[in-house]
DNA sequence: AAAAGCCGCAACCGCCGGGTT
DNA sequence: CAACCCGGCGGTTGCGGCTTT
C-alpha cells in the first residue's frame, strides 16, 4: 500500500501564510507545545497541511530564530561544516542554533556556493583558501590534496555517522570546557520577524518572554543540552561528531553564539541516540598521520582548514 | 518609466527512518 | 513481521522584490 498524503489535499491552502495564520499556529503551540503536527490542522482551524504547519513554525515563527544577513563568522564556519558534513543542513544548523537548516541551505546555495566557486578560480590563480601558507605547495598540488583532504573527511564522517551504537572507550562531548555556552537566553526582539508579520510580534513577544523564563530555570544549558525546534534533542553529540577541538583548532576563532534561546521544552520530547562511536576528528588526524606525516598533529589539523587570516569573501 | 532579468527566500515535494499497532 | 503513521531532512520550485537595461 502505498504511503498516504500527510494530509488531505482537497481544500489544503498553500502559498504563503498569512498573519492571522500566524497568530493561529503560534497560539496553538503556545498551549499544546511544538509536535504533533498531524493534529494542529484539526485543532486550529487552519486549512493547513501538518507538514506545512510545522514548517512554518520550524523555520519561522519559532523564537530564537536569527533573521537577516549571516556574519562572517557564521559564513565560515558554515563553509568549514560544509565541507566536513557535506549537505547535512540539520546538522551544520544544529552549529548554529540561531539559524534554520532552511536559511543554511538557502545561504550556502545562493551566496556562499557561488563565493567558494569563485575563490576556486581565481583570475590570476592565486587562491589561497585552505592550507596554511607553511606549506609551500604549488596550486595544483594543493587542489589535489584539498579535494582528497575534504573526500577523506567526508568518508571518516560518514562512517562515523552511520555507526550507531556509542561506545565508553570513546570521548564524547561534555558540557563545559570550550563548548558553545548557551547559558544566556536572548530576549526576543520583535525585529527577527518579517515586516510582514510585525503585526504579531507583539503578541509572541509576551509569550517568548514567559516560555524563556521558563528557559531561564533549566540554565546551564549547552549547546549539547541544546533542543531543538521541534523538541527534540540537538547538537554535535547528535552527530556523532566531537567538534569541541575542531572549533579551535579547525576554525581558529570561538563560536560568537554565546547565546541561545532554549525557549521550547515541551514535556515528552525525547532525546535522541548518540550516533557515533567514534570521533570523526580523531579519526581525521589519524588519517593525516597515515599520510606520511604530511599532516601531523593538532597543530597541522588546523592547516586542514581554511585559514582564518585569509580574506575570503 | 517600463520591461526584462536576476536574486533571495519561503514554502513545497518526495523520500526516508523510527515508532506504533 | 508487515502495514501504517508521523516527523525529519534535503532538493527544488516559484513568487515577490530589486536591479539592470
Amino acid at each position: 500500500m502505498g504511503r498516504p498524503p500527510c494530509c488531505d489535499k482537497v481544500g489544503v491552502k498553500k502559498g504563503p501564510w498569512t498573519p492571522e495564520e500566524d497568530i493561529m499556529l503560534v497560539s496553538y503551540v503556545q498551549e499544546h507545545g511544538p509536535g504533533n503536527w498531524r493534529s494542529v490542522p484539526t485543532n486550529t482551524g487552519l486549512r493547513r497541511c501538518s507538514k506545512s504547519c510545522r514548517l512554518r513554525w520550524t523555520n519561522y515563527l519559532r523564537p530564537g530564530i536569527k533573521r537577516g544577513s549571516f556574519t562572517e563568522d557564521e559564513e565560515k564556519m558554515i563553509i568549514q561544516l560544509q565541507a566536513l558534513l557535506g549537505n547535512k543542513w540539520a546538522a551544520i544548523a544544529s552549529y548554529l542554533p540561531e539559524r534554520t537548516d532552511n536559511d543554511i541551505k538557502n545561504h550556502w546555495n545562493t551566496h556562499l556556493k557561488k563565493k567558494l566557486k569563485k575563490l576556486q578560480e581565481p583570475p590570476n590563480g592565486h587562491s589561497m583558501v585552505g592550507f596554511s601558507s607553511a606549506h609551500t605547495i604549488s596550486r595544483g598540488q594543493w587542489e589535489k590534496r584539498l579535494q582528497t583532504d575534504i573526500n577523506k573527511a567526508k568518508q571518516a564522517l560518514h562512517e562515523a555517522l552511520s555507526l550507531e551504537k556509542p561506545s565508553p572507550n570513546v570521548p564524547q562531548l561534555k558540557p563545559s570546557n570550550g563548548y558553545y555556552s548557551f547559558t544566556e537566553l536572548k530576549p526576543y526582539n520583535g525585529s527577527a520577524y518579517a515586516l510582514s508579520t510585525e503585526n504579531i510580534a507583539r503578541l509572541l513577544k509576551g509569550w517568548v518572554t514567559n516560555s524563556t523564563k521558563q528557559a531561564q530555570e533549566n540554565s546551564s544549558t549547552t549547546l549539547n543540552d541544546s533542543v531543538s525546534s521541534e523538541g527534540t534533542q540537538i547538537g554535535p553529540k547528535q552527530c556523532g561528531v566531537d567538534l569541541s577541538e575542531a572549533f579551535e583548532s579547525l576554525f581558529g576563532f570561538e563560536s560568537s553564539n554565546s547565546d541561545f534561546s532554549q525557549s521550547m521544552s515541551p514535556e515528552g520530547s525525547e532525546r535522541k541516540p548518540d550516533v557515533g562511536n567514534q570521533n570523526p576528528l580523531s579519526m581525521l588526524e589519524d588519517w593525516l598521520l597515515d599520510e606520511g606525516g604530511v599532516v601531523q598533529g593538532k597543530e597541522d589539523l588546523a592547516n586542514f582548514s581554511f585559514d582564518e587570516d585569509v580574506e575570503l569573501f
